[in-house]
DNA sequence: CGGACAAGCTGA
DNA sequence: CAGCTTGTCCGG
């Protein structure tokens, strides 16, 4: 008789960050494999786990216990080791990654994998950029990314991750009709593992590929790609890291890539004519000019625009009718009488965003009751527009219901450039705010808001009629580099600049960042110490930032420090800085 | 996470 | 000192 066999299992419960070994039931000693999902009795209740190790020694003078059974098949060993490494990179725990690399419902075996065909680039760009190993490849808003993926599915077997749904749809659909074999992540789990070319958004990255012959990473830039709790791990560098592994080529594509993505690999951009020709028009209303009518959010050249017959997308970063109001009487800002916060005037009462308190509308300084708008909303700018153009519009933000809106001019914030796929002009009423925000990333931000928008009027522009979609930007800053950039369709100016001023300011990708927020925030900032290279500082009430030179160093301090009890939100690589 | 168990508080 | 809450530890 066999000695008994031992495998090592990781349980997923969020809270145990730790392997327990368990004896394998002799019915099903040789279907054990590592990764495989099983169930197991721990601690008196029955839970779910993965297999790590199998053949291990358990450690002496614990009294083992059986599986209770093997569940399915579950994440292949390179993504165990995958979790590994993302869990020191971000902080997080190994089973966060380990759930999203598992089927949605239990997967017995694999199916036979379905024949593919193997489509030859399209372009001789593509198929150098496919040729890697690390490429970055600049393409213009108006590109149709799905030759990148079957590029990419020309190698074999591929993994395009996508920042959206919308994209994995399209994407996934081009394939199919180009008679690729594809696996959309993570409805088609088993398909992809059984060797596939997988399509999803950030998740993909952990998807099994059978045969993994090549990654592809769209639109690089796009914050989708980054997930938003912790551990905030991004699909880009989880991509590079596993096709590193892989040993296959690695390609990002973006129409503004990021200072990361242009450290990490080589730039190939786009021929100058498909540039140009790939960004739409661009009109700059300087807001500076002496047209009081320029001063406002509503310039001669937005009215004339909104008049016209075309279907317009107005974006307004800001929700809510008046977010900021000063009294009429005497000038003074309207302020929360409990914390001084500026309030806002929802509906009649004054109300304090920060700490909830309402008041009536009275002026604190002087008694009047009456306000001007000293900085609206896309609520109150709805209304004005209405009047503007003698129709109905309609305001859309990120909390607004899904359907398409039915009305020809739209307002809202950037959610408009997320849910509404075309339109003939996209205007930002206020692009000064995106530009001169109190973010690190601003001017990436800003640009990546005005790409997406391009690709919003390029959508209805009849094929290479670029003229037909147009940008409309109103702004106190025309020489901006980012303004300047879409005006001449080449993004290179702002990488430069941005690179310059993230060096001096010691930013990403020059540095690592992670923020440590949460009522246990200063237990872990005890805890870390003062690591070799390591800063922190504090930034506000339970509020820390730390900086180290590098993320191997950043990881290694956050690693080695024990978690305090209690609650601590720790981001790394935080975005809105 | 959630059960076990120990230490601390309350009231007769 | 029973009966309860609160905290800490640990799981194979």
């Amino acid at each position: 008789m066999p000695p008994p066999l031992v495998v090592r299992v990781l349980p997923d419960v969020p809270a145990i960050d730790k392997t327990f070994d368990y004896l394998v039931p002799e019915s099903v000693r040789d279907q054990v494999r590592v990764g495989d999902m099983v169930r197991i009795a721990l601690h008196g209740r029955r839970v779910g786990g993965w297999i790590v190790a199998v053949g291990v020694e358990p450690p002496a003078g614990v009294v083992l216990r059986q599986l209770v059974k093997r569940s399915g098949l579950g994440p292949t060993a390179d993504l165990l080791e995958l979790a590994e490494w993302a869990a020191w990179r971000w902080a997080g725990r190994p089973a966060s990654f380990l759930k999203t690399a598992s089927p949605e419902r239990m997967v017995a075996a694999l199916p036979v994998p379905t024949p593919s065909l193997r489509p030859a680039p399209s372009h001789e760009l593509l198929t150098r950029a496919v040729q890697g190993p690390r490429s970055v490849l600049r393409l213009p808003p108006a590109t149709n990314l799905l030759h990148v993926a079957l590029a990419a599915a020309g190698c074999g077997n591929a993994l395009v991750l996508c920042p959206s749904q919308a994209a994995v749809r399209r994407v996934a659909h081009g394939l199919t009709r180009a008679g690729v074999a594809v696996a959309v992540y993570p409805q088609d789990w088993a398909k992809g593992a059984a060797g596939a070319t997988v399509v999803g958004t950030r998740g993909a990255a952990w998807a099994p590929v059978g045969d993994l012959a090549a990654v592809v990473v769209l639109d690089e830039h796009d914050e989708g790609h980054q997930q938003e709790q912790a551990p905030t791990w991004h699909a880009r560098d989880v991509a590079v890291e596993r096709a590193a592994r892989a040993g296959v080529p690695c390609v990002l594509t973006s129409a503004c890539p990021s200072l990361e993505a242009l450290a990490w690999g080589t730039l190939l951009p786009a021929d100058r004519r498909r540039e140009r020709a790939g960004w739409p028009v661009v009109q700059v209303v300087d807001r500076r000019q002496g047209d009081p009518r320029s001063e406002g959010l509503y310039s001669n050249a937005l009215v004339s625009l909104l008049r016209s017959d075309q279907r317009v997308l107005c974006v307004l970063n800001r929700t809510g009718r008046a977010r900021l109001l000063a009294c009429l009487a005497c000038g003074e800002l309207a302020r929360c009488d409990a914390c001084a916060a500026a309030v806002e005037q929802p509906e009649g009462e004054l109300c304090c965003r920060r700490c909830g308190t309402t008041r009536p509308p009275i002026c604190l300084s002087c008694g009047a009751a009456q306000f001007r708008n000293a900085r609206v909303g896309v609520t109150r700018v709805r209304e004005e527009l209405e009047a503007l153009v003698g129709e109905p519009v309609t305001e859309l933000t990120a909390r607004s219901e899904t359907g398409a809106p039915a009305t020809r001019v739209v307002v809202g914030t950037e959610a408009v450039l997320q849910r509404i796929d075309r339109a003939d002009a996209v205007a930002f009423l206020d692009l000064d705010q995106e530009l001169l925000a109190p973010r690190y990333r601003a001017s990436e931000q800003a640009l990546a808001l005005l790409a997406r928008a391009a690709r919003v009027v390029a959508a209805s522009a009849p094929a290479g009629d670029r003229a037909a979609g147009r940008l409309l930007l109103q702004t106190r800053s025309p020489d901006h580099e980012v303004v300047q950039a879409v005006l001449r369709a080449d993004v290179s100016g702002v990488s430069d600049a941005e690179r310059a001023r993230r060096e001096l300011l010691r930013f990403p990708p020059f540095t690592a960042l992670a923020e440590l927020s949460g009522p246990a925030a200063a237990a872990y900032v005890q805890a870390i110490g003062a690591p070799e290279g390591v800063q922190i500082v504090a930034t506000g009430e339970d509020r820390w930032l730390i900086r180290a030179p590098n993320h191997a160093v950043l990881s290694d301090a956050l690693a080695n420090a024990r978690r305090p009890a209690g609650r601590v939100r720790l981001e790394v690589d935080p975005l809105r800085i």
